[in-house]
DNA sequence: ACTCAGCGGAGACGACTTCTCCGCTTCTGC
DNA sequence: GCAGAAGCGGAGAAGTCGTCTCCGCTGAGT
């Protein structure tokens, strides 16, 4: 349903390039985030912008295009952990999973933790994803494996914060993020609540995506 | 030695308006970032940008005059902590400390997570915060009282991971960071023999460094 | 061969910032 | 008071960076 099937078969030449397009933008934007410009994308495939943009409207096509279904593989992901055996087993498989695929994917990751209108296939694609990872958890404290006092939007900040620590590895240290979240795994074990309850409250689901969507003036366009 | 006292007293009216914007800057940079112009700092504070000019040859100027002292004030408190006499509540104090003055302030956030050249006190205060940060850590892994498998540098990729969880809370839920601090330091603790080590190998010192100094494009000017 | 889909990429545009300039206002010392 | 230095305002010059358009040319397909 991205787009009507109708039109026209598309030359052979220009349906090559269209791939190439979007293997340039696979690779441009999981280097460099979304920031990365069409320029740098139609550069990289070899071809000029215009090019890109017969094939495109906008930038944000191409990122719809793009992220859509890799935001759906993540949506997936969860609905998979949740049928996991052992609930605990399911969450860790669940943020190992999706952390590496964004840390892995500069674009991804912006995709995913930032907002932008206008990319309506992602945000619905995003939305998607909050009400499993609460499923995820709630099924964790369920079984006890969880400390209690762990809400599903917490789960969805720490995962923001194993993203930061991703930015910091970079390309350099790819794999840095899997420390952070090793100690934060550990943290989350209900016999580790050594000390106090977490403070505070847990974000509700309207403040979380409010925080999600509200953010960053960066981005793309 | 900021600037050399001689120069001239200033005179009544100019010194109150330079306090008016340095008053201005601190309230817009705590909420804005250092990504805020020196004309929203101007019209915040009722004044002209000429005016700020005529103070600050330049933008990087304020922000040094701003936030100097303010990260020699953690260092402060790296030292301090360092003198504790439980190394675990020093570490713990420390990191509650940090995280606070850096979540409620997004200015002092973004000097001292990013980058920028010419903020040469800045950058200095900054480089002092590492070593500091090192003995607190080490300390606390020989009382046994950390696992033995995190680094100085990975308790500063904490600090990171935590206040991109502050950044999420924004100004909506200001201490919404201490829950994701919580798990944290739940996690620190020398493992109760949960799981595996923590993977890989942490940062150097230089890793670190250049991450954070090549870190975004983002920032001021 | 002919023709039209497709291409390239310079540059128009627009959004933003930083920083300057200069006529006008306000102090201050005498 | 008054002269004149110090200070002020804020339009706009200048620069940067992206997005997206335009149009003459190329080459695929029949």
């Amino acid at each position: 349903m991205t787009t009507s099937e109708v039109p026209r078969p598309l030359r052979r030449d220009a349906e090559r390039n269209r791939q190439r397009i979007l293997a340039a933008a696979v690779e441009v934007f999981a280097t460099r985030g979304l920031a990365a410009t069409l320029d740098d994308v139609a550069h990289h495939a070899g071809l000029g912008v215009g090019t890109v943009y017969r094939r495109f409207s906008d930038k944000d096509a191409l990122v719809e295009a793009l992220f859509e279904d890799r935001i759906r593989a993540l949506v997936d992901l969860a609905e998979t952990a949740c049928a996991a055996a052992d609930p605990w087993e399911g969450l860790v498989g669940y943020l190992e999973a999706a952390s590496a695929r964004m840390a892995a994917d500069r674009g991804l990751r912006d995709a995913v933790l930032s907002p932008r209108h206008g990319q309506v296939g992602v945000t619905l694609a995003r939305a998607e994803l909050g009400p499993r990872v609460e499923r995820l958890t709630a099924r964790c404290r369920d079984a006890g494996v969880l400390r209690p006092d762990v809400a599903g939007t917490d789960v969805a900040t720490l995962l923001h914060a194993v993203q930061a620590a991703a930015e910091i590895g970079g390309t350099a240290s790819p794999e840095h993020w899997r420390r952070t979240l090793g100690v934060l795994l550990d943290g989350l074990r209900p016999a580790r609540a050594t000390h106090h309850r977490l403070p505070g409250a847990p974000l509700s689901d309207e403040e979380l995506h409010e925080a999600l969507t509200l953010r960053r003036r960066a981005g793309s366009r």
